[in-house]
DNA sequence: CCTTGACCCTCACGTGACGTGATGGCGCAT
DNA sequence: ATGCGCCATCACGTCACGTGAGGGTCAAGG
C-alpha cells in the first residue's frame, strides 16, 4: 500500500473524479494492476503512466474508443505517442492562435468603425470546424497514408528537416521580393511575378491547394494581418504592399478577369 | 427565401451537423427567425452570428447552458464578447503550448536517455487539469474584474501599433546578434551578453515576467523549435545557436549556478 | 404534368462519458 | 465500539447530440 495508489489519491493527482477512474475500469481502459484483500482499486506507477497517456489523448479529443485504440497499438512506442500528441497539441495552438488572428481582426475592424464583410466573419467558422473535427481529420489522416500527403491542408507531420527547408524556401523569396523592390524593378515586372508563381507553387506543394483565386486572397490577408506585414516590412519598407500588388499580377497573367 | 438560409446550407457554412441546429432550436438556444409556408427553418444573418457566438463560446468548452447564459448577457456587447473569446483563446494557446513544452522536454530527455523524475511526469497532470476547467477557472476569474487587469499575463489587447513596435525590437536584437556573430563576436562576449538581457526585458515588458531561468528555458525552445531556428538560422545560419549561447551566458552572468 | 432525387419536417430511441445518489463494507483513531 | 472518512458496487440521470423511421416539399428534367 506505499507504492500503490488508491482511488482517490490517483484521481486528486490526476485532476480527474474517481468515478471516472470507476468508469474507465469498467471499460478496462485504465484497470488497476492490483486490488488489496478489501477490493480496494490499488494503482501501481504503470497504471499511472497509463492513465497519463488516456487523458493526453482525451485532451486532444479522442473517444475513449480510439484512445484505447491508440495506446494499445503495438507498432507505437512510447517516443511514439509522444511525437504524435505534439502534433495534435501544435495542431490545437495554432487553431486557436487562429481564432485569435481573427478575433483581432474583427476588433480592429470595430475600432476603426468597419464593418466586416459576412465573408470574412465566416472565417471563423472555417477554421471552427477546423478545429472542432482536428482529431477526426487526423484519425482519417492516418488512415490511407497515400491521399494524406496529397489532400490535406495543413502541415501534417513534417520533420525538423522539412521546416528548415520550408522556412529557407519561404525567405529566398522574400529576399528575392526585397532585391527586386530596391533595384526598382516593378511589381508588375517578369521578376516579381515569377516570385509570386513560385511562392504560390511552395504553398501548393508544403501547405495546400493554392490556386490564383486564393493566392489572391493570401497577397490581401499579407497587407491586412500585422504579423505577416511585419515579415514583409522589416525586411524592406513598402514589401508587403509590392508583394500584394506581384501576387496580384501574377494571378492577372495565368487567369485574366480578376 | 434570398436572403434566409435553410439548415442545410447553414450546417454546411458552420461546420455541425443539421441534427445539431435542430437541437440548438429545440431547447431555443438559436432558433430561426422565421420559417416558410411548408415549416422549413429559414435563418437569417442575426441568426448566423448568433450561431457563430454559441460556436466560439462551445469550442471554449462551456456547456450549451452556459452559453446561452453568456449571450444573453445584457451587459455584454459585441466587443466584450470578443474580447472574452479571446482571452479564453489564449489560455488554450498558452495551454498547447505548455503541453508542448511538456513533450518537448520528455522527449529530448528520452533521446538524451535519462529517464524523468516522477515528479516531472506529474506536470502533466498539472497543466491538463488546469486545461479541463480552464472555462470553470476564468468563470471564477470574471467574479472580480479589479484583479483582472492586473493579473493576466499575456498579451491582452495589444493594438497594431504595439505589435508593430514589439516586432521591430525583435527583429532589431535579431539583427543586432547576426552583426555580433559576423563580425566573431563570441557568444559569452559583452555586445552578445547585453543583446540577450535587452531581449528579455523586451519579454518582460510586453509579453510576461521572464526571469533568467526562463530566459534559459527559451534559449533551449528556440533550438528545439523549428518555428523559432528559423526565425534565426534565416538571417544568419548558426545564429539560433549563437542566441541560445549568449541567452546563457547572459543568465550566468546575473544569476550564476545555472 | 409528373416523376425523381435532394432536401426538409417531426418524433423517438440510442450513445458516450461520465454525474449523482443509494446502500453497504473497511480502517483507523478516540 | 463507535464514529468518520474512504472504499465498493449497482443503477438511474444528464448532456449534446447520433441515427434512423416515416412522411412532406421543391426544383429540374423528361
Amino acid at each position: 500500500m506505499d507504492d500503490h495508489l488508491t482511488v482517490g489519491r490517483l484521481a486528486e493527482l490526476a485532476g480527474v473524479t474517481v468515478r471516472t477512474l470507476h468508469h474507465y475500469d469498467e471499460i478496462g481502459l485504465v484497470t488497476p494492476s492490483a486490488r488489496t484483500a478489501a477490493g480496494y482499486r490499488a494503482y501501481a506507477a504503470a497504471d499511472v503512466e497509463r492513465l497519463r497517456q488516456v487523458l493526453t489523448y482525451r485532451r486532444l479529443g479522442f473517444g475513449l474508443r480510439e484512445v484505447a485504440e491508440l495506446i494499445s497499438d503495438p507498432r507505437a512506442d512510447a517516443v511514439a505517442h509522444l511525437r504524435r500528441q505534439r502534433e495534435l497539441l501544435v495542431g490545437q495552438r495554432e487553431q486557436a492562435a487562429a481564432l485569435i488572428a481573427a478575433i483581432d481582426k474583427e476588433l480592429e475592424a470595430r475600432a476603426m468603425g468597419i464593418k466586416l464583410t459576412p465573408q470574412e466573419h465566416l472565417e471563423v467558422f472555417g477554421t471552427d470546424k477546423v478545429g472542432g473535427e482536428w482529431a477526426a481529420e487526423a484519425r482519417e489522416r492516418w488512415g490511407d497514408t497515400d491521399a494524406y500527403q496529397v489532400s490535406q491542408r495543413r502541415t501534417a507531420s513534417y520533420t525538423k528537416e522539412d521546416w528548415t527547408r520550408i522556412k529557407a524556401e519561404a525567405d529566398a523569396v522574400r529576399d528575392g521580393f526585397a532585391e527586386a523592390l530596391r533595384t526598382g524593378l516593378p511589381a508588375s515586372g517578369a521578376r516579381a511575378m515569377d516570385l509570386a508563381e513560385r511562392h504560390r507553387q511552395h504553398i501548393s506543394q508544403y501547405f495546400y491547394e493554392c490556386g490564383y483565386p486564393m493566392h489572391r486572397g493570401l497577397a490581401d490577408m499579407y497587407l491586412a494581418d500585422p504579423r505577416f506585414t511585419g515579415h514583409y516590412e522589416s525586411a524592406e519598407p513598402g514589401l508587403a504592399q509590392y508583394v500584394h500588388d506581384a501576387f496580384h499580377a501574377n494571378a492577372d497573367r495565368h487567369q485574366p478577369a480578376g
